[in-house]
DNA sequence: TATTGTTATACTCTATAACTATA
DNA sequence: TATAGTTATAGAGTATAACAATA
């Protein structure tokens, strides 16, 4: 079977689109939102670690963790190991404003769910796992 | 049975995220790749439909219309039937723009892909149908 | 009066180049 | 020398407010 990757694209093109739709007046960048993500599923991480995981240059990333710190959803702790390096920490505020972006994402998506036909309730329920093994090939962070 | 939305929210995330990656570096925004593709796909637009169908305000589009001109990736018709109104056409450099786009960014899904498990490229595949309705019943132009 | 689109202005987010401090 | 991160600077992309032209 061939794989279907054009149609997947498309796919993942509208995606991001129905994406930014949901985000809509939350308030941060997509950017700023997954090294939120980041810091809460996976841990404390340097600086230059979250540059990578979110493809942006490491002065792009200097400038958001300080709004993000100037905001207090992050914190910097030294690394006692390495000197030139910081680890970035989520803080409880940036947990409770991760969690409203996701309850605000969640509810409209759930008003777009109800309108569509079970069966494809199920596909989608079905894809999950394969679009977390996907993205998981994609970056060690993900 | 329960619909997973928090679950897909996550997964929507981490696909925003691939997306960004598969990107990288063919030099346009998301937002710009949106509009290129609505017009090849849907035909002719008014830039008030395009601002509304990309979430940015009619000031954002109109820029981002003089870049897509200047870059002769689209042109303006004026509109007979209300001289207010501009229509908008893809070029056939935006076209070939576009396909080169696209094209980049399916050698890179592929790669992933052939990591993958089989029963995961069925989910995938499965899966497509339901994300253009999903996306579809998320706005007209979708 | 309402709608289509532009202009003016300012802010956010980004990149590249040059730098400091530590390894 | 190489790596972690910052500072300086400039450009892209965005929003809101105020506007002009047409419906």
């Amino acid at each position: 079977m061939t794989l279907p990757a054009a149609e997947l694209v498309t796919a993942i093109e509208s995606v991001t689109r129905l994406m930014k739709q949901l985000s809509q007046g939350t308030g941060m960048s997509l950017t700023a939102a997954g090294v939120l993500s980041t810091l809460d599923r996976l841990g404390p991480h340097r600086l230059t670690e979250l540059a990578a995981s979110e493809n942006v240059s490491q002065p792009a990333m200097t400038q958001l963790i300080s709004r993000l710190g100037d905001a207090g959803l992050v914190e910097r702790v030294a690394d006692d190991a390495d000197r030139r390096a910081v680890q970035l920490h989520i803080t409880d505020a940036g947990r409770a404003q991760l969690a409203y972006r996701r309850r605000v994402k969640t509810e409209r998506l759930e008003e777009l769910l109800s309108g569509l036909d079970p069966k494809h309730h199920e596909a989608l329920t079905a894809a999950i796992p394969a679009i977390n093994a996907l993205t998981d090939q994609a970056g060690a962070l993900s």
